[in-house]
This record gives structure tokens, C-alpha cells and sequence, in this order.
DNA sequence: ACTCTAACCTATTCACCTG
DNA sequence: CAGGTGAATAGGTTAGAGT
């Protein structure tokens, strides 16, 4: 362990406390043992015999316990350490093993919740008739060879995979499910005829069977490229799109291209309500072009980003921050485009600003009572019938998911790699900025050293699963970074910053990309660069008054307020990163 | 700037349980 | 006995507080 220290503490604290309120407390490092629990014990026996430690026989907690754990992680997954002191005085495990158990508990949900591998989606796909191979290759082959292209071959190593994919294959397997699924995760998904489920070539179930090659493949196309790296991911998207995100779905715009567009969560409010709060936005865009160049770039004919009302019918600040301010273009068409960082921090709701904090009160006082109401009851929601509950039901109903030669956790990559797997928590080449760093970078650069500095940006952009609880409501609005976030990298990281580069984002990156990550909207190079004018795909359309040019005009020309000198100074880190600035 | 602490994470190991 | 599950460990990161 790194922290050697945190376990004594644990163990002092759960010692008084045990002293105190709670005789049934056990410390089955100095009490081998003793099994003053035997009594309430209502699990099998035998694993209650002993509790040597480590290596020895494991206790496994108590029935009554573990109802309690349960219900005590229903209302609250992160129990702070008084909240977990309390859970001590309810039950016969100390502090460190109820903490221990929360951990694992959220692991295990994690786990459950994981979204669908490439290869279990193959194997879904194949209706078990082949093995799932242990092999990504060999799985990515399967469905290139199945696809009549190979939209995973990209370098990332992940599968292509589109969402009316994971709706046949919902199909396939369970409609019930996937009527639920597809209700709670696209809710408009039937007025869309942009859906791909609606799209002719895909939505005759019989097809399903039917080879790919009858695909179009320009949707394939345009689909791998919005969605490279999420694969599995969507369950998590779709889940978080209610209420952090907006799933998109493909249009066939009016050139027959297709286009990405957002329909807003189950939660969201109505369009109406949508455009009478629109903010006004900007005509063009800075943009970050795949040589790293640094583009104005025009908004005409793309929707324009919007930022709802913190209105009480939607989803509170929280879930807006990540809907209005964190949703990406679907620019992922012809070439990469970065919106300004000012872009991104200007939309977020005044009092959910940036700002990590693991401070519950904050999100407490933010979540008021009416509000958690809502957010339990868009859970709820979600969770029957949600791409995760879909999901975790196809794996456990079916056998060829997660072949049992593949261990729980192992990353998806070959066991062979067990150094890239180890370090597959830094391995971003699942995402854009991968893709984009690949680019110009030497290919045999660790990835600590190729992805120093921009995942910063990525977190910015898309605070993940557990970085939600490090997001805190900012008291008064300010959009500048909270006083206790790191700043981003401008310029030559610290030394400190070098010990701790790759950071948690880094780690986040390879979780489930949320619809904001930049990840599931830029396009692979395959797509070749672009050659004509970049256009960036918002929420929704509306034409921005010219005063927001003039500030984009007067943000390029380096006229920039003091309180935008922090967005400036990310744009300029950005750009002279992309440019091989790298320390 | 640096250190320390506490919290969290992922990955892994391994005892226990079950079919 | 193989495989699944859960408890526990190891190693890593971050945030925040203290020096």
C-alpha cells in the first residue's frame, strides 16, 4: 500500500468506537478468534468458523449485516466517515471492514453496470454460435469480417459499435428488455427518424441476421466515428444522458450527410422551454484542427449549443452543468473541432460551477430535498428498464458473456500485454485526443509521457463517475476554477505535476467515455482531414447574436478580461501542447 | 513547494460457496 | 472440482490541510 497510515487510524477509530456503542465489534486482525457474531450469524456456518487473518479463513458477513450494508449503500454508495461510523454502530464490522465493504460493493456495482464489452457484444451478435474469444483481435476480426469493414481496426482498440447495434441486439435477445431499454434510454427515440433504429436498412429485426454488408455503410461510418471508443459505453451514456448527458442520435441531414443530434433526457424539459433560454452564442468557434492548429471556425448551419434554465422542472444545477455546458458537438464528421474552453466553462450553471469537492454538505445543499426527489426519481427511472439493467441482465443470462476464463476485472486486452493492461488506465487510445496525440506523436511514448497536460482538459470537460462527487456547487457562481482545483496546465507542467500527471482522468478515460467526452464525437483519421470549412454540431440550432463574435474576436486578439484570462491561458496550453509542447 | 493524511479507484488474490 | 462470489490486499491517484 502507498498509504500505510489510513489503516491504523481506521483501526483506532473502530476500536473506540467498539469500546463505546458498539460491543459486537470485532477486529479480526487482533481478534483471530473470536466470534462473538456467531449468534447473529445467519449465513452459511462455515465460513464463520474463524477469522484468520490474512490468508486465512474469510468471514463472510452476516446476512443482517449485509441488509443493512444494503440499505445503507441504497441511500448513500459514499458514506463519509461519519456516516460509516454510524453503519458501524448498526452492525459487527468494524470501520475499516465497513469501509472495505463499501468498496467493494461499489466495485461490484460498477462491475454490473460495466458497460458491454466489444466481445460480448460480438458474442451477443454471433447468438453464442462462437466462443468469445479472449482475443480483442480475434473478436474485432470477427465482427470486421461480419461488418464487411473493420470500423474497430482503428489503433484504439476498441469496437465501433452503434447504438442501434446494442437496440438489435436488445432485440435479439430480449424485446421485452428492449422495449423498457429503449424507452428509458431514448425517449424520443420513436420521433426521431433519425434514429438508426428507425433507419430501413437496420430496423427489420430479421436483419439482424442478416449480414452487415446490407448496412449502409455511410452510417456505419458516420456512427463509428460519433461513437469510436464508446462501444459498450453506451449503457453508461444513455444512463448518464438522463441526467447528466444528452444521447445523440444520428439525422440524415438535409445533404444526406449524416449528422449527429442531441434529444435531450427523459428529465429535460420541453424544446419550448429549451429555446426560451437560450444563451446567445457565438457565430464561430475556436477550433483545434487535427494538426493542432487553432481555427475560428463558423457555427453556421450547426446547431447551436444550449444552455437550458436552471428551471425546477429539469434536473438541478448538476445535471445541467453536464447537459448544457459539457455536451459536445457532434462535429464528428469531417474533422475535430474543440470548442473554446470559455465555451464550455461560460455554460455552466452559476452555482455548479467547476470546482472538486468531496465535501457532501455541498452537494447536499445543492441537492435539496425536491431536488433529490427528482434525481431519485429519474434513478428509479433509469434503473428499471435502464441500458444498465438491460445490460447487467444480459450478462447474467447470458452464458457467453464474460467467459469465465477472463477475470472480473481484467481489461479487455490481452493477458499477454499485462504491462499495457496494468497501465491500461493511462491508455487513452480509445479517444480522441488519442487519436489526435498519435497523430504526431513517437508511437513508443509511454503514455504517461504522451498524455501529460490534455486529459486535464478531458476532465474539464467530462467530469466522470467519481469525479461527480469531486465536482462541488460553487457558492457564488464564479466561474473561475475553485481555489482548491488544480489549475490546468499552462505551460511546462510543475514538478509536482509531473509526479502525478496521469492523474485520475487519465484513469477515467478508459471507464465508460460519457457522451461529453470528446472521445465519442471526433472522427478518426480515417475519415481523412478535412477539407473544407469545419463545422460544429450543437445541441441546437440557433444563430448567436454578433456581440459573442466580438468577444470571440476580442479572446483571439488577446484582449481578454481578467476574469477570462484563466479560459485564455487553457486555450494557449492546448494549442502549444498540440504542438508537441509537451513539457 | 513539499509532506502527510484520508479518501477513492482499479486490479488482483484467495477463501468460501455452489452446482 | 470448476466456477462464481465476496472479503481483503496492493498499488495507484487526488484533494485538502499543515508546515
Amino acid at each position: 500500500m502507498s498509504n500505510a497510515s489510513p489503516t491504523p487510524s481506521l483501526d483506532v477509530s473502530s476500536e473506540q468506537h467498539a469500546a463505546g456503542s458498539s460491543p459486537s465489534h470485532r477486529d479480526s486482525s487482533a481478534l483471530p478468534q473470536s466470534l462473538p457474531q456467531l449468534d447473529d450469524t445467519l449465513t452459511s456456518g462455515s465460513a464463520l468458523d474463524g477469522e484468520k487473518h490474512p490468508k486465512g479463513k474469510r468471514k463472510r458477513t452476516a446476512a443482517k449485516d449485509k441488509m443493512l450494508l444494503e440499505e445503507a449503500y441504497k441511500s448513500n454508495p459514499k458514506p463519509d466517515k461519519q456516516a460509516r461510523l454510524e453503519i458501524v454502530d448498526r452492525v459487527s464490522l468494524n470501520e475499516k471492514e465497513v469501509q472495505i465493504w463499501f468498496q467493494n460493493r461499489r466495485q461490484n456495482d460498477r462491475r454490473k453496470s460495466r458497460p458491454l464489452t466489444p466481445e460480448e457484444l460480438a458474442a451477443l451478435r454471433y447468438g453464442g454460435m462462437h466462443n468469445v474469444s479472449s482475443d480483442p483481435i480475434t473478436c474485432r476480426s470477427a465482427i470486421a469480417d461480419n461488418d464487411g469493414s473493420c470500423p474497430a481496426a482503428d489503433p484504439t482498440g476498441l469496437q465501433l459499435v452503434d447504438r442501434a447495434e446494442v437496440s438489435l441486439l436488445f432485440n435479439h435477445t430480449s424485446p421485452e428488455h428492449s422495449q423498457s431499454f429503449t424507452d428509458a434510454a431514448t425517449p424520443r427515440v420513436g420521433s426521431q427518424e433519425s434514429t438508426t433504429q428507425a433507419r430501413p436498412e437496420t430496423t427489420p429485426p430479421q436483419s439482424q441476421e442478416a449480414p452487415s454488408s446490407q448496412r449502409s455503410q455511410e452510417g456505419l461510418e458516420a456512427m463509428a466515428h460519433s461513437f469510436s471508443s464508446s462501444v459498450g459505453y453506451l449503457a453508461n451514456r444513455w444512463n448518464l444522458g438522463g441526467s447528466f448527458s444528452t444521447p445523440s442520435t444520428l439525422v440524415r441531414g438535409g445533404d444526406d450527410s449524416l449528422k449527429l443530434e442531441r434529444f435531450p433526457p427523459s428529465s429535460c424539459s420541453s424544446d419550448t422551454t429549451y429555446d426560451a433560454n437560450k444563451k446567445s452564442q457565438s457565430n464561430v468557434r475556436l477550433s483545434l484542427s487535427l494538426e493542432g492548429k487553432a481555427e475560428l471556425v463558423s457555427n453556421q448551419n450547426s446547431p447551436t449549443r444550449s444552455v437550458p434554465p436552471r428551471s425546477s422542472s429539469t434536473l438541478p444545477g448538476l445535471p445541467q452543468l453536464r447537459r448544457g455546458g459539457l455536451q459536445r458537438s457532434h462535429s464528428a464528421l469531417p474533422s475535430i473541432t474543440l470548442p473554446p474552453i470559455s465555451a464550455l466553462t461560460s455554460s455552466l450553471p452559476p452555482r455548479l460551477v467547476r470546482g472538486r469537492s468531496r465535501d457532501v454538505h455541498a452537494w447536499e445543499s445543492c441537492a435539496d430535498s425536491e431536488r433529490r426527489d427528482e434525481l431519485t426519481a429519474q434513478a428509479e427511472n433509469e434503473s428499471n428498464g435502464s441500458a444498465i439493467a438491460a445490460i447487467s441482465l444480459l450478462r447474467s443470462s447470458s452464458g457467453i458473456l464474460q467467459p469465465s476464463t477472463t477475470k472480473r476485472n481484467a481489461p479487455v486486452s490481452k493477458p499477454q500485454q499485462a504491462h499495457q493492461a496494468k497501465k491500461a488506465k493511462f491508455g487513452r487510445t480509445n479517444s480522441t485526443y488519442a487519436r489526435l496525440e498519435n497523430v504526431g506523436a513517437e508511437p513508443e511514448k509511454s503514455p504517461r509521457e504522451n498524455l501529460s497536460g490534455k486529459v486535464k482538459v478531458a476532465m474539464l470537460v467530462t467530469p466522470t463517475d467519481s469525479d461527480k462527487e469531486n465536482w462541488s456547487p460553487d457558492e457564488d457562481g464564479n466561474p473561475h476554477d475553485s481555489p482548491r482545483r488544480r489549475p490546468l496546465p499552462v505551460g511546462p507542467p510543475s514538478k509536482s505535476q509531473n509526479a502525478r500527471q496521469p492523474g485520475r482522468a487519465l484513469q477515467e478515460n478508459k471507464r465508460p467515455a460519457l457522451l461529453g467526452n470528446r472521445a465519442n464525437t471526433a472522427p478518426s483519421r480515417s475519415l481523412g482531414a478535412s477539407k473544407g470549412a469545419i463545422e460544429i454540431f450543437e445541441d441546437s440550432g440557433k444563430k448567436v447574436p454578433a456581440s459573442r463574435d466580438d468577444e470571440v474576436e476580442r479572446f483571439m486578439r488577446g484582449e481578454v478580461s481578467p476574469s477570462k484570462k484563466g479560459d485564455m491561458d487553457c486555450v494557449a496550453g492546448l494549442l502549444s501542447l498540440s504542438q508537441g509542447a509537451w513539457r
